[in-house]
RNA sequence: CGGGGCGUAGCGCAGUCCGGUUAGCGCGCCUGCUUUGGGAGCAGGAGGUCCUGAGUUCAAAUCUCAGCGCCCCGACCA
């Protein structure tokens, strides 16, 4: 037999691994920190792929392609992002049996090869916006690496726009951090706290980096996606300039933005449980296995044809599956597909035929529902909403359960420690007090709110003047 | 880069300390029969550079030396 998923009491990190086992999701490759997205796992990133981008379209942008090599001096004309990045780069140094005039850097990021190109399709203000996303792959040399979470290699959507006005430029910066937002509130059912990060957090090369944070099932914050505003940097590093209305010279303001497969890794921590993963039902690639129940061979026959019956005309409406494997025994389905997280389960045997009934197991609550056959298939649409709902509404309960108001340096100590969860608390603002946390507990801030209602109070840390809480927590 | 662990069948492991028949076990896989409403049972079967290299020895999965790789926990990061 396979093997068990350890609980999540007893080993968080254990748990997780054994659920990406379990679920079928991804293994390690052969190379250090690269995983093979197997085809289960890569369906949902299929899944999160087709809804973002309609979302991305809807907000008037539109997909190209750049490539993966970035000549190692790009990477190196805007400082700050050097600075940031040139650690966790590979770089290519040989091609074609020779040893290359210049090294060719493995995109961790495209930046600098898109305003190197972008430098060319900007003269006049009338080319501008651009508003440019690509879905690709990246390599950052991260030290440690969590399937998912963090590997080497790791495929995401880098959103790279250029606009006229600093102003347009922090509009879509924020229109795209609710995107995101909303992304992962109505499609990965995940509540989200948003705003904007410190200095000591933001992107190497913005002016400001926007983000979205989730709670994890063991209180850890997960950074979900990032928006940022990087002012006129990269025109400044690219010599990208237009002119404007007025026929002066004025450097390109830019943006970029990202969400990446870590997102999986998200959907994991925030809905699976101890009998393998939960899937929210607008993410889930199969939202349905009907799972026929026989005896015999004669009845096999039957209860297939009755399947097929049933669900003649479904596959216009939502993505189901019909489990007719013959070399297992319902019990071992039933298993099968609550690890892999499909949704709902409908099971339909003699006595449900006999009662013109099937079935219904949700993956959310486990509950099973007896529901006549007429007008199932619209019980079943309802019933995956509902789910969804559920879901967003469990997972918001569980974060707010655990997210506090703390004034007092010893109390956030304590409880950063042991229950764990979001902290809000007041900051001056200095950096020296952000690195307290840091330093003392592993703990970042992890954004500035900046839709929160203002509230005068005192620095946790040094007991400063400070105009508003700030969200603390440790972090994947 | 520090700390820990591991490398033997597709997966999980035993055997290694103390060298010695034909290298085992569980799961999975194949064949057949019986089964099928919560991880089926029996019978038969296939499957191995014991991580690599060198050394010691009559004899190495086991001892010695060197190397490689991976995983987990921390520091860095989406």
């Amino acid at each position: 037999m396979a093997k068990e998923i350890t609980t999540r009491a007893a080993d968080y990190s254990q748990w997780y691994l054994d659920v990406v086992a379990a679920a079928d999701l991804a293994e390690h490759a052969a190379v250090k920190g690269c995983m093979v997205i197997k085809p289960t796992g890569y369906a949902i990133w299929e899944m999160i792929q087709g809804h973002l981008d309609k979302m991305f379209k809807a907000t008037g942008h539109v997909n190209a392609y750049f490539p993966l090599f970035i000549p190692e001096s790009f990477m190196k004309k805007e400082a700050e992002h050097v600075e940031g990045f040139a650690p966790e780069c590979a770089v290519v140094t040989h091609g074609g049996g020779k040893k290359l005039d210049e090294p060719l850097v493995v995109r961790p990021t495209s930046e600098t090869i898109i305003w190197s190109a972008y430098k060319n399709w900007i003269q006049s203000y009338r080319d501008l916006p651009i508003l440019i996303n690509q879905w690709a792959n990246v390599v950052r040399w991260e030290m440690r690496t969590r399937l998912f979470l963090r590997t080497t290699e790791f495929l995401w959507q880098e959103g790279h726009t250029a606009h006229a006005t600093a102003e347009e430029a922090e509009e879509e910066t924020l229109k795209i951090l609710d995107v995101y937002r909303r992304f992962a509130e109505e499609y990965m059912a995940a509540p989200v706290f948003y705003g904007v990060k410190t200095e000591s957090q933001r992107f190497a090369g913005a002016l400001r980096t926007y983000c979205i944070e989730a709670m994890m099932q063991d209180r850890k914050a997960l950074q979900a996606g990032t928006s940022h505003n990087l002012g006129q940097n990269f025109a400044r590093a690219f010599d990208v300039t237009f002119q404007n209305e007025q026929g002066k010279l004025e450097l390109v303001y830019a943006t970029s933005w990202g969400v990446s497969t870590r997102l999986i890794g998200a959907l994991i921590m925030t809905h699976s449980d101890d009998k393998g993963l939960v899937l929210p039902p607008r993410l889930a690639p199969i939202k349905a296995v009907l799972v026929p129940i026989w005896k015999e061979d004669s009845e096999r026959e039957m209860m297939l044809a009755k399947a097929r019956a049933l669900t003649s005309g479904w596959e216009e409406s939502i993505s189901f599956k019909i489990d007719d494997r013959d070399q297992y025994r319902p019990g071992y389905k039933f298993n099968e597909w609550e690890k892999k997280g499909v949704p709902l389960r409908i099971e339909m045997g003699p006595k449900d035929v006999e009662a013109n009934q099937v079935v219904l197991v949700r993956r959310d609550t486990g509950e099973k529902i007896a529901v006549p056959q007429e007008n199932l298939l619209a019980r079943i649409e309802a019933l995956l909403e509902e789910m969804q709902h559920n879901l967003f509404v469990r997972a918001r309960a569980f974060r707010d359960a655990n997210t506090f108001h703390v004034d007092r340096y010893a109390e956030l100590a304590e409880q950063i420690e042991k229950p764990g969860g979001f902290f809000w608390v007041h900051w001056c603002g200095s950096p020296d007090c952000e690195a307290r946390f840091q330093e003392e507990h592993k703990a970042t801030i992890r954004l500035v709110p900046i839709d929160e209602e203002k509230e005068e109070g005192a620095c946790i840390v040094c007991g400063g003047r400070s105009g508003q809480r700030v969200l603390v927590a440790k972090s994947y």
